[in-house]
DNA sequence: GGCCCGCTAGATAGAACGTTCTACTCGTGA
DNA sequence: TCACGAGTAGAACGTTCTATCTAGCGGGCC
């Protein structure tokens, strides 16, 4: 434990936290785990989060949206227009899916699909943060120049394409999906730009 | 408990297991509330079950991978294209959300995203699963002239963007992203037809 | 120095978990 | 008539769960 001293308690939490409720969802991770894994006083998870696990979820959720956003933000900015930016969004997640045996995927879809229909309050916090990324590429969208009714429509299809290629990325064990997927995201996106297009280039 | 007797006990457990299962997860999913639910005796479930919950939800997930391939193949069978039957699919399965309250999606993927880490056994039954409805997809899009390499492609972006569609439905509480995935994976079936194009029609 | 408070640390409670176990009922075949 | 096995029924076991509680550490402010 030499690191344990430099973060501060609180965000340990939050990182273990995030890093077990999206490899093994919401029900199968618990408080012990979480505290173990954190280097933590078991204390300390209610004394930082007094609302307990849901708090704890609901916190961790939100977080890892923001750091996901600000991802897809970051390469979006650094490539030229905004196929190459989902194309390049799909190839660092093969990456980190190899990287990671498979573990790491979206930061929310295992606990989303898990409490769904069963915790109002974390569904609650997985839409908020779904509407969020489907706002950034929408944005994008119509800044490529896609109609507005038609870039709503193609950043759902691609978030689609993209939890749905995690999902079987996961379970085959293969980036098969993931490459797969990436090709098939571009080309949503390079049909949508061919159908209006009014400004070529220009992303975020 | 009127049709409690018609229905056998081991039935019962299994089609609450899978409503269960899909709905609240594996983990989220006690064996009690199981029994309770089929009106069925503790002792039952182990009864019909020796291997417990493991054994149970392995055959939960292939049972109910099995009458989702047959839905789709009745609904492929009775379509005069791939892109109508893919379309009639993603129809069905908005009206199905819309129905249950968003709570009944895809039976399986809930369960996959939650153990596709932490418990090989079932990871491989969806592994398993997902294979057989690529297969059919697969088999076709080959059959409607979709070339070889490109199916298989073709075959796991459509079941990516129908897992992701449930996904995102079934979170922010809207068929809007199952319409919208539903042209887009329509999309994706015609291109693929456009760009080589043999037998312009038969499915199945 | 003495006090206070954020934080650590973990024991503890009570419920729920998966699993195992025994006892019982009842229809069938010898 | 009796034995037997399939299935019913649920108690009990040890573990783990979330949540609460008390106690103590240690640094900053009066």
């Amino acid at each position: 434990m030499p690191n344990a001293t430099e973060i501060p308690t609180r965000d340990r939490i939050l990182y273990a936290s995030a890093e077990l409720f999206r490899r093994q969802g919401y029900a199968g991770t618990g408080l012990k785990q979480i505290a173990t894994e954190a280097r933590a006083p078991f204390g300390s998870v209610y004394h930082f989060f007094p609302g307990g696990k849901e708090q704890l979820a609901d916190d961790v959720l939100r977080t890892g949206g923001r750091f996901f956003l600000a991802l897809y933000e970051a390469i979006a900015g650094a490539a030229p227009d905004l196929p190459t930016a989902v194309g390049d969004f799909f190839a660092g997640a093969a990456e980190t899916l190899e990287a990671t045996d498979f573990a790491d995927a979206c930061p929310i879809a295992t606990v989303a699909g898990e409490i769904a229909s069963t915790h109002e309050v974390l569904r609650q916090a997985t839409a908020d943060v779904f509407e969020s990324w489907l706002g950034a590429v929408e944005r994008d969208a119509i800044a490529a120049g896609v109609p507005r009714e038609q870039a709503r429509s193609l950043a759902l299809s691609v978030l689609a394409v993209l939890e749905g290629a995690f999902l079987l990325s996961r379970s085959l064990k293969t980036t098969e999906p993931m490459d797969a997927c990436a090709k098939a995201a571009v080309a949503l996106v390079r049909s949508a730009l061919i159908q209006q297009p009014t400004t070529p280039e220009a992303t975020t």
